[in-house]
RNA sequence: GGCCUGGUGGCGGAGUGGUGACGCAGCGGACUGCAAAUCCGCGCACCCGAGUUCGAUUCUCGGCCAGGCCUCCA
């Protein structure tokens, strides 16, 4: 099995057939950093991260080049700014790092590159002076434009025809502009909005020049992959599109567009005019560990629209308790010992990397997860060691390629117990082993009862108690 | 108005022209001092109508419903 993706241009699947198997390049829209992102957000970054994942399994670690940028100049930006009374820095600075901290606990490794717009202007000011040398962009009243009526396959990506645009144009058009299809790509800062000289005046770029100036100057074109949430086919990847092709005076872009599908509120989109923003911010601080809204958010497939609720947190956590529940009796089985995966081998694990290698079923993949947990399990159930270490390690194997199961299984169960608490419920285990080993049953059920009460769940096994904590 | 998705069991969610993935929850049983964990068993989903077919949840057409994009947006 190959690589296939779903390809926003074609409107198909294709076979994934890198320019250059040694050099496999992707880029994916990152956030604007004006605030703390919502959990929509966190959807791209997640999926793209497992698709980073596979690439890298199937090229090589060193093969796989990753760009996610930070946009770090942006009217919200200067807004934040301006009602702290502060640098736009501090801003990005400040909302740059929770990104990076939070994407982290969503178990996303970090990209290979991470650009930010602000390092960047002068290649932007490149692309648009080669734009404007070619005929496709013009200056007019302090802005820079890209003229749509000089790039004849304008709006191939998102299906777009440029006559049906105008006709159906619901946005007042500015003056300046020769179409109302044509885009900034430079314009001048308001008093007191950060500035940059250029040929054209002082001012600073517009949105979708920034990803395309990145893209060249960090992973040069053409990329393989281009990702980002659905919303952005158009305008801004249309744009980017236009621009990247134009200032070079034809040639490929990305040779293959990835958009993944919005999730959804209770059937609605989320946004702050409906006061139904769910942000990992608050979510991680309510304790629900990252690897939860990971679960979560792969739990549907990536193109596929996904509900959002508060059932869907609980499933996922439940389900990610049974996958821990086996590793760790397996872990007491085995003993610390371990086994190298058998990575080539026919089975769970092989379908199980098929399933993701067709357009990033992840759905499917986690259906060959259960099935190596189930396995794993009948192994540990017959006490059978050499068959636990080879179907823990293709477990786990697999679990790292999604970027799941990576926490050590009594963490995951103890881990929202302080030391001072697990000290407390470790005694209290002991005095009651005291009391079941002297047939005191009362006394042991009223120490279960004040575990309880503590949220500890006590598990009574052959070798002893394991306890949890309750959600 | 234009363009585009999707409608699968109590819930989440894959997939397939021909014996109901997978997970969660639930029910019955086993095990257990009691529990938990685990094991065994239990579900007769595929929006509606027409068509194609020996056979459609899966293909085609129509309808209904939901959602997205066309403006900043993951």
């Amino acid at each position: 099995m190959t690589l296939q993706i779903y390809d926003t241009m074609a409107r198909e699947k294709r076979p994934f057939v890198p320019t250059d198997p040694s050099r496999v390049t992707m880029y994916v829209c990152g956030p604007t950093v004006y605030n703390h992102v919502h959990i929509g957000n966190a959807r791209p970054v997640v999926v793209f991260d497992t698709l980073f994942r596979l690439l890298r399994l199937l090229y090589g670690e060193a093969a796989v080049i990753y760009a996610r940028n930070i946009t770090d100049v942006d009217d919200k930006i200067n807004a934040a700014a301006a009602a702290e009374g502060v640098e736009i820095s501090v801003i990005t600075q400040r909302f740059t790092a929770y990104y990076e901290e939070q994407m982290a606990a969503l178990g996303a490794l970090t990209p290979t590159f991470q650009p930010r717009a602000t390092a960047h202007i002068a290649e932007m000011l490149l692309q648009i002076t080669a734009l404007v040398d070619r005929g496709h962009a013009y200056a007019a009243d302090g802005h820079v434009l890209f003229d749509t009526a000089a790039y004849a396959a304008y709006g191939k990506l998102s299906g777009r025809d440029l006559d049906d645009m105008i006709a159906g144009a619901r946005v007042e058009v500015a003056p300046y502009k020769k179409n109302p299809a044509d885009f900034v790509l430079w314009k001048p800062s308001k008093p007191g909005e950060p500035v940059w000289e250029s040929p054209y005046g002082p001012g600073r770029p517009g949105w979708h020049i920034e990803c395309s100036a990145m893209i060249e100057a960090v992973l040069g074109l053409p990329i393989d992959i281009h990702g980002g949430g659905i919303d952005l086919v158009f305008p801004h990847h249309e744009n980017e599109l236009a621009q990247g092709v134009c200032a070079h005076g034809g040639g490929e872009y990305a040779r293959y567009w990835m958009h993944n599908g919005f999730l959804d509120f209770s059937g609605e989109k989320m946004s702050k005019s409906l006061g139904n923003v769910v942000r990992p911010h608050d979510l991680l601080d309510s304790g629900i560990p990252g690897e939860v809204l990971r679960w979560a958010l792969l739990s549907a497939h990536y193109r596929q629209p996904l509900d959002w609720t508060e059932s869907l947190l609980r499933q996922s956590k439940e389900t990610l308790d049974g996958l821990y529940q086996v590793l760790r009796d397996a872990a007491a089985l085995v003993d610390g010992e371990t086994l190298a995966p058998d990575a080539d081998a026919e089975g769970h694990l092989a379908h199980f990397k098929a399933a993701l290698e067709d357009d990033l079923n992840t759905p499917g993949a986690m259906r060959e997860l259960s099935a190596l947990g189930r396995g794993l399990r009948s192994a540990v159930a017959a006490g059978n060691r050499p068959a636990t270490l080879e179907w823990r390690a293709n477990l786990l194997f697999a679990g790292e390629l999604i970027g799941l199961l990576q926490t050590e299984p009594v963490a995951w169960f103890e881990g929202a117990a302080g030391e001072e608490m697990k000290v407390r419920v470790e005694a209290l285990l002991a005095e009651r082993l005291a009391a079941r080993n002297s047939k005191d049953f009362a006394t042991a059920d009223r120490i279960r009862a004040e575990l309880d009460a503590l949220g500890v769940v006590v598990m009574d096994g052959p070798t002893g108690a394991t306890w949890r904590m309750k959600d």
